[in-house]
DNA sequence: ATGTCTGAAGTTTTCAGA
């Protein structure tokens, strides 16, 4: 059975952290890895480290900030865009695609969006629009495709973060943020970690600020979709957290799929794949819709409800292997020892009372909230 | 409100961006 690896990893500044790239690569040996936030110009990319190591890459880099790569072991990638169609500022490197060993590979870094509301906000929200015109064609045109990177999004409050109060006016969580990622996701692309893991708390950022790595109080916004085509190929999926564990590491960890392409995309499977992810996500967009008009509570709660369906929904019809297993031997197999702290995720909990605990916390928190009036910030 | 990190400008400190 042949897998293929495929990772997404925002490094942080590519310069300062060269050698913990090269030991990630060594030691987990993706296929296919993409990178954001270089921080470097074209010409200061490593590209002959990488060659020594077996990776050929394609870069797409900028003087100090974004910057976005793929690179791919054994191969060198095959370039088929870079930025994404009708972008008005060519000036930030956010967007790269390469054919590799047959797939098509969207590598890319969505504005962060702070601070809300603001001109920077607005753009995130344009480039998402961008993004999904053209993720849209990329469907229509039947291309089996993986868009990996981060998304700079928190899909819902219940499994995607430690603790959404202190985050409620930060971009990563507005709804607007989330319809967007909704409204992509009802194209027909899988969530690939929620498919893997359900309900499972799953992160892959925790910031420098406040201890956040040592209390494991993280968010999961990078992120890996599979078009109809791959999505039935899927085998497992996780983070390498022990890279965040790492002395001077980058604020983000590695996230990445297995899929198995020696696995035939039947039409079944393939139609199975497509309705889930359908119909997972109308309940999400809808929930999403009605939570704006009705509060950010109700909309939180709902959001999570159907995103707790969708999950479900994709680990049934998606996976080949029983999720509970995917999941135990993933989460035993990637993440490090635990971080001090009561959030540390325990490998071995079955998925089912894992599902229980969020919707007895959700229901916690709802009851809170409803005698007490979310605080906002001081003025 | 705070917190911490990178890269830059341009000099041993400050700033923006995240």
């Amino acid at each position: 059975m042949a897998r293929l690896k495929i990772a997404t990893f925002n490094i942080n500044g590519i310069r300062a952290r060269q050698d913990a790239l090269l030991e990630w690569l060594e030691r987990e040996q993706p296929d296919i890895a993409c990178l954001q936030e270089l921080k470097a110009p074209d010409e200061a990319f490593p590209q002959a480290e990488l060659e020594r190591i077996g990776y050929g890459a394609l870069w797409h880099g900028q003087k100090s900030w974004n910057g976005v790569a793929i690179l791919a072991r054994g191969s060198k990638p095959e370039e088929q865009r870079r930025g994404l169609p009708n972008d008005p500022d060519e000036s930030q490197s956010r967007y790269l695609e390469a054919d590799v060993q047959g797939l098509r590979v969207a590598c890319l870094y969505l504005p962060n969006g702070n601070p809300w509301p603001g001109p920077k906000f607005d753009y995130k929200l344009a480039w998402f629009a961008r993004l999904r015109t053209h993720a849209s064609k990329l469907l229509k045109d039947d291309v089996p495709t993986i868009l990996c990177g981060d998304f700079n999004v928190v899909p819902t409050d219940e499994l995607d973060i430690y603790n959404p109060a202190s985050w409620r006016k930060d971009a990563l969580l507005q709804p607007e943020s989330r319809e967007a990622w909704f409204a992509l996701l009802g194209q027909g692309w899988t969530d690939a970690i929620r498919a893997v893991h359900g309900d499972a708390r799953i992160y892959t950022f925790w910031d420098y600020f406040r201890k956040h790595w040592d209390r494991d109080a993280g968010l999961r916004i990078d992120h890996l979709l599979l078009s109809p085509s791959l999505a039935p190929l899927l085998r497992d999926a996780g983070v390498d957290r022990w890279v965040r564990g790492q002395p001077g590491a980058s604020d983000h960890a590695p996230t990445w799929v297995e899929l198995d392409t020696t696995a035939k995309a039947t039409r079944v499977g393939r139609a199975r794949a497509e309705s889930s992810a359908r119909s997972a996500t109308s309940i999400a967009r809808a929930s999403v819709a009605k939570g704006r008009g009705a509060g950010k509570t109700a909309s939180a709660g709902a959001e999570g409800a159907a995103t707790r369906k969708a999950g479900a929904a994709s680990v049934t019809k998606t996976v080949a292997r029983p999720a509970k297993t995917a999941s135990a031997r993933t989460r035993s197999a990637t993440v490090a020892p635990a971080p001090t702290g009561a959030n540390a995720p325990k490998g071995g909990t079955k998925l089912a009372t894992k599902a229980v605990k969020v919707r007895k916390a959700l229901k916690a928190t709802k009851a809170t909230k409803a005698t007490k009036p979310t605080k906002g910030a001081k003025a």
